[in-house]
DNA sequence: GCGGGTGTTCACGC
DNA sequence: CGCGTGAACACCCG
């Protein structure tokens, strides 16, 4: 899922598929994921769904959630009347269900809502929904990109930091919903070298920077997100981004801007880097 | 067998 | 305290 373009696009399944429902009943297969007592979810209806930054709810009628991350490779997987004959990925696990489901929720109307999750990273946590906002990961969550964050705030968050620019936008207490894909995506689009330090931005860069990132998730949106790993929507349906990445995962690759440069791979803050030294400088 | 993977958190060293 | 690095979580893929 895992970045804010893949988990908006399965909160909007969420809205679509899932909220209006009743869960009738909860199959745990493994238990890893789920935190909180089950009772609290069981023949009570889902009433609104929400994304905050890369984590989701499901709100139900009883003022208890489900807080959702799901991670490098949760799924959520809606199959009911509706959905009767959709095609899903079979390669990139979207079937239902398969040996990474950990828990089905029985809806009424015949349908469920299937978690999977290959690496078993994610977790559901059900809690009051007054105090899904105290969890610590979505309290200490910074602005998002399309909703609070604004051009004069992420002046605010880059200027004068000494820190990497691409580890710093990544950061969810500074910005929330930028993961791996975009950050890298956004500065190649605004010819930022990642090893630059934010302080060494001039107004002009970090102005390019704030728009490079609206724009790539926004193409994202529009291509329903990247399936480079094991995403995929509500249905079980790949998105299409990963085929119109900039640089992300294209070592070796030619540079997008046919300038004689090829993609570079580097690691920073311990995660894969991928730029042009031609003109990400 | 090895390295690497859309994320987050923690431990450690400076 | 802040920042960087590396590891851990667990498992598949090339």
């Amino acid at each position: 899922m895992p970045e804010l373009p893949e988990t908006e696009t399965i909160k909007k399944g969420l809205q679509k598929y899932v909220v209006g429902h009743t869960i009738e009943n909860v199959q745990v297969l493994h238990p890893g994921p789920i935190q909180g007592d089950i009772n609290n979810v069981i023949g009570k209806k889902v009433i609104s769904s929400r994304r905050i930054g890369k984590g989701l709810t499901l709100d139900l009628s009883n003022e208890y959630s489900l807080a959702i991350h799901v991670k490098l490779t949760g799924q959520l997987i809606y199959r009911g009347l509706e959905t009767q004959g959709v095609k899903v990925s079979e390669t990139k696990v979207g079937t239902v269900p398969n040996k990474f489901t950990h828990v089905i929720f029985k809806l009424d109307h015949d349908s469920k809502l299937y978690y999977n999750d290959q690496r078993r990273f994610g977790w559901i946590k059900i809690l009051k929904t007054s105090d899904v906002l105290e969890l610590a990961f979505f309290k200490n969550m910074g602005p998002e990109p399309f909703k609070d964050l604004t051009l004069g705030k992420f002046e605010n968050i880059v200027k004068g930091k000494s820190t990497n620019i691409k580890p710093l936008i990544m950061d969810q207490t500074k910005i929330g919903g930028v993961g791996n894909i975009y950050a890298n995506d956004a500065l190649f689009r605004a010819k930022i070298d990642p090893n630059r330090t934010s302080k060494s931005l001039a107004p002009s860069e970090i102005r390019s920077l704030y728009d490079s990132l609206l724009a790539v998730m926004e193409k994202s949106f529009k291509e329903g997100g990247a399936s480079e790993l094991s995403f995929v929507n509500i249905l079980g349906q790949e998105g299409n981004y990963q085929n119109h990445s900039l640089v992300y995962g294209k070592a070796g690759k030619k540079c997008p801007r046919n300038d004689g440069g090829a993609i570079k791979r580097i690691a920073l803050g311990g995660r894969g880097t991928f730029y042009c030294e031609k003109c990400q400088k």
